[in-house]
DNA sequence: TAGATTGTTAATCGATTAACAATC
DNA sequence: TAGATTGTTAATCGATTAACAATC
């Protein structure tokens, strides 16, 4: 219980090492090292070797990691080796589209109803979920021992369904509105910033317009 | 032209000032200090002076920052104060999801126009904007000057699309896929990775359920 | 004026990178 | 064995925070 608890920033990095080594795998590779991983991804090798480390795997000097046992802790800590259920709050234009998005499944995501309040929407299936009464958010969550909630509202409600969420139960919020929620301890909240993602791309476009040419290329993906 | 190039983080943070200041100008307010931009917003208030003055706002000692002027200054610093045109590419359920998503017109960013390589959906209209066959994309990328272009296509085709932008055109892509992209020197990519967003959310919520609630709430919103 | 607040330089902190010892 | 690669400790680098001078 003393290891230093991992950085967000290790966290982050940790699926695209996942999603890599599954591809590896797929074409029939055992083993990779992390110089491997570092020229596919990009970073220093010895950061590769702390993430993973963090992460619980261990390789072996001279032959590298065993992908079977990269996958299988990386998955484990993350904690998608086993399905995490969960609800989705918003079913307007963007949650309905996280609705209908398969790539969740992959990260042992499964969302099992979407709410909302606009009566027009609400009895209706959509991808094969129910839309369901916001009303009703709190039963479903404590009937089903759910813990994570999707947040996907318009901005100027934003706040007041984190409310409604965290009052109903939800300890985690995947928040993809734009808003700075507010949630009492023990709460945590994850958002996805779109605009702070369009920020970064605006500017490293100008800045590459006004001639940036000979600065060296970075590939943040 | 010796200005220090502005932080990754800083420019990730701008957005969100904004939007808190466009708020508070709605409520009638014309002057705010940092300490008040902290206080909603989290992180220091040095923080937040230095991220202003790297996007050329100045204030003034006792009075604060003119709401107006943060404004101003942040939108154009963005290059959100006009609009910019520019495509998306894959029309699935992501794709359209994106393509309907009214909240990026705040960002000035104007989709013309979605493209697709299926036949089904090709000459569709969706949410007011033509789907359009994937090979015509050079053509309308050039006749309208396109710089950016929004990745949202299956991940195993991910790759060979975004060369084909590449090809078309596309200066910066704006990658909603989990796969990284290998573009050549000049071509810009930023991408929204929610398998990472995911992975802090997982994490933080495992840590939470193992009692760790002695530690300080964080809540990077 | 006095106090609040900005602007800027210095100190701290943490993440990344480099160096090198251990080892299959 | 010799060389490649991991694991780990030390050095570097950059972002954040603290201190303080300038000023409305």
């Amino acid at each position: 219980m003393t290891e230093t608890p991992i950085s967000i920033q290790a966290l982050r990095r940790l699926p695209q090492y996942l999603r890599l080594v599954k591809a590896l795998r797929a074409r029939g590779r055992e083993v990779v090292s992390c110089r491997r991983l570092s020229e596919e991804l990009g970073g220093d090798p010895t950061l590769i070797r702390k993430d993973l480390a963090a992460a619980g795997v261990t390789g072996r000097p001279k032959i590298g990691y065993q992908i079977d046992e990269i996958v299988a802790r990386v998955s484990s800590f993350l904690g998608w080796n086993n399905t995490t259920d969960a609800v989705l709050v918003g079913a307007g234009n963007l949650g309905l589209a996280l609705l209908g998005y398969e790539g969740f499944r992959e990260y042992g995501l499964n969302i099992v109803a979407a709410f909302d309040n606009d009566p027009a929407k609400i009895g209706r299936q959509v991808h094969g979920k129910f839309i369901l009464d916001q009303e009703k958010l709190g039963d479903l969550v404590e009937r089903m021992h759910i813990h994570i909630g999707r947040l996907a509202v318009p901005a100027a409600v934003a706040a007041d369904v984190a409310t409604l969420m965290v009052l109903s139960g939800i300890q985690a919020i995947w928040n993809f509105t734009p808003v700075k929620l507010d949630v009492p301890q023990g709460v945590v909240v994850e958002s996805v910033n779109l605009a702070s993602s369009l920020a970064v791309l605006s500017n490293r476009l100008a800045s590459m317009d006004l001639g940036e040419k000979g600065g060296p290329y970075v590939n943040h993906g």
